[in-house]
DNA sequence: AGGTTAATTATGTATTTACATGGTTTAAGC
DNA sequence: GCTTAAACCATGTAAATACATAATTAACCT
């Protein structure tokens, strides 16, 4: 495991830092209740100041993975959320811990231009085309989830690739991508007629709608990605213990 | 509203420099999309160094109440109503946090014997009744969720309790019992009459339906938690790591 | 011995300073 | 008139510094 900082890498001080203490607190000695080193002293290790330190450290107190004590130290906080390990098994990966054989009903590729939000959420311009994924999958019989998923031009994906291939493994494989950050907003909404019509269903019948934002390594967005599932046969689950 | 910092006070500049903003973007040209002042002005005018006030709009933004982008400037997000941190925090508490007053609609107190479901969670007969408590919440002038609770025996609730109270912070004091783990469940439904009714929707219009199984300290179920979100106004986010 | 005080430790708060970087706008050049 | 370059703007990154404060530990005094 890399414990040292690159001062000439292009990716900031405290980015990498945040990384590396993430790393770090992962070590049993840490998750037993360790203090971590002080900051002085950390911050001198890492050879960066103080303040870049804080700046790592405050992200990680801030999702209450760490708790700071004044005069005493900081350390590791004891339970925190799970929920976490199914958000990333992989469709059919996921779907297979829930017995079902997947069936891809649709696979289609192309390259658009991406709408506003998309745009927005890559921090790229609407003028220019990007890889854009269409899927409808389902169980053997039934055909339950519409996906739309956009890739970020940076990972430099063709179009070509095979998309029948777990996506992430894919994408870690060839492209050295990883995804690290997922961000999630589920909602309900009425089917529009597109959808209903993949999904075989009545136009305004209600439809799980989750927006999923995907970030790599770096915490750069990699992926956008839609999903429409058909109401009566997709939950979502989570589970949260307070901290 | 007291656009000002208080030099004296042994309140942290940075916080009271936070609360300041909190008040400050509610103001309808913030919302509307105007930019803040820029942080050197800013920072000037409220005579704190840019630093301090960085590190109080970075937790506005952390919180994703706002959008800071490099040249350009600061602006408020289009918040939704979201549910990141709700899992912990009561509805109030939650909608406080985004400026939105709750309003009590309707809240309805029982002792009603419990559904197969219901019993099986519990672990109880269905022979004898328990407390159930119905609720319609919602914005000013948008009642969005229909509530239905209901409660271990064991917790010993009369149903004379004062549920206009934060409910997990009465449980706590009144009753010594602490939600602990909560496990969710999250699907689309269409709204039935009943439903669709109180939400003053459509029936057959979609809504979030969330099913809450919440344990206490000793993993013991507590409370089983039924809530119908209006479809448009509630959106639930998720964030996850891998790990 | 026991309680009070002081020293130590590590985080908390705050400022000043400097330069980098990604957008936007303006001006120059052909 | 269009493209390109320069100037400008606001946030982003980073460091050095100083002192405050809460928690712990050690020293001290009765």
């Amino acid at each position: 495991m890399k414990l040292a900082i690159d001062h000439k890498s292009p990716i900031p001080l405290h980015i990498q830092a945040e990384q590396l203490l993430r790393e770090l607190i992962k070590d049993p000695v840490y998750q037993a209740g360790k203090l971590l080193p002080n900051e002085v002293e950390l911050a001198k290790k890492l050879a960066i100041s103080r303040t870049t330190l804080r700046q790592a450290i405050n992200k990680l107190v801030y999702e209450e993975l760490l708790i700071r004590k004044k005069g005493f130290g900081t350390k590791v906080a004891n339970s925190r959320i799970s929920s976490k390990s199914m958000n990333w098994l992989s469709f059919s990966q996921e779907m297979k811990a829930r017995g079902i054989t997947v069936k891809n009903y649709e696979l289609h590729v192309s390259w658009v231009f991406p709408d506003e939000s998309t745009a927005s959420f890559f921090d790229i311009s609407t003028e220019k085309k990007i890889v854009k994924m269409e899927r409808l999958r389902g169980s053997s019989d039934n055909p339950f989830v519409y996906f739309i998923s956009y890739f970020h031009p940076r990972i430099g994906l063709t179009g070509e690739e095979d998309f029948k291939r777990p996506l992430y493994e894919m994408l870690e494989d060839e492209y050295s991508t990883i995804a690290n950050l997922s961000k999630e907003e589920i909602s309900a909404l009425e089917a529009n007629k597109f959808i209903a019509g993949k999904l075989e269903i009545e136009t305004g019948s209600p439809v799980l709608f989750r927006k999923r934002f995907v970030y790599d390594q770096g915490e750069r967005p990699m992926e956008y990605n839609l999903g429409y599932y058909k109401a009566e046969s997709f939950v979502y689950t989570v589970e949260s213990r307070r901290t």
